[in-house]
DNA sequence: AGCCAGGCTACCG
DNA sequence: CGGTAGCATGGC
């Protein structure tokens, strides 16, 4: 029988894992465990987030900045950026390219991060609040695919299944993907067999990288 | 002490 | 088109 995404690895993964609880956000993480190295912002169970317009801009920030990054680093940048008031749009996007730089360093690529994120920051303001598009998110230099799947799936709560490297090799371990298929056929894939379900799109891909994370294969 | 992390762009043939 | 160098820090 040909292996089904949802009852042969969502079930089981949620088993073994239970819920996620991601994106996770400053606003709900403890500072002495963060301190420690161990991040906390998550909220396991709950899918009523985000709540503020602060909260998704820091979501979309957190989305471009884990870009081939452990996201433990990314948190350090985070927590800097906060601390100096430049999470929000307007301060990112008029901060001097020396002070944001040095300020995301411990994420990695920081001069590229830099532009990156004054780039969506611009694109952000102008949105005026409405709802981005695939396409429009794509567009903004420094977003690609994966990028603009994890915005619009917990920034703005589309049901866009989320494709990363660890995705696509739990899948490939199923025989499900060749390595080397394009996002989108990856994307279809997981997401035939998937709920069209806000909660079961999060907690999938959030299980993917729970999975990935703690089975150090290759 | 290497290896690698929740990718993307630019440029090459 | 597909393939790949370059970007960079910090944790394990």
């Amino acid at each position: 029988m040909r292996v089904n995404v949802y009852r042969d690895i969502y079930l089981p993964l949620w088993q073994a894992h239970g819920p996620q609880g991601w994106w996770p956000l400053l606003s709900l993480a403890d500072k002495r465990m963060m301190d420690q190295g161990r991040y906390t912002g998550y909220h396991s169970g709950c899918y009523d987030f985000p709540r503020t317009e602060e909260e998704r801009f820091e979501i979309c920030v957190g989305a471009i900045l884990t870009q081939n990054t452990a996201w433990i680093n990314v948190e350090k940048a985070l927590r800097k950026l906060s601390e100096s008031a430049l999470l929000t749009p307007s301060a990112i996007f008029e901060a001097p390219h020396e002070q944001l730089s040095d300020l995301i360093r411990p994420s990695g690529y920081y001069n590229v991060k830099s532009r990156k994120l004054r780039e969506f920051s611009s694109f952000f303001q102008r949105l005026q609040g409405h709802e981005p598009s695939r396409e429009q998110l794509l567009s903004v230099w420094g977003v690609g695919e994966e990028t603009a799947d994890s915005i619009l799936l917990y920034a703005y709560k589309k049901t866009e299944m989320v494709v990363d490297a660890y995705t696509k090799r739990i899948l490939a371990s199923f025989g499900l993907v060749d390595p080397g298929m394009k996002y989108q056929e990856v994307k279809t894939i997981c997401q035939c067999d998937l709920p069209r379900d806000l909660a079961v799109y999060q907690e999938f891909h959030a299980l993917m990288v729970a999975e990935g994370k703690n089975s150090s294969m290759a």
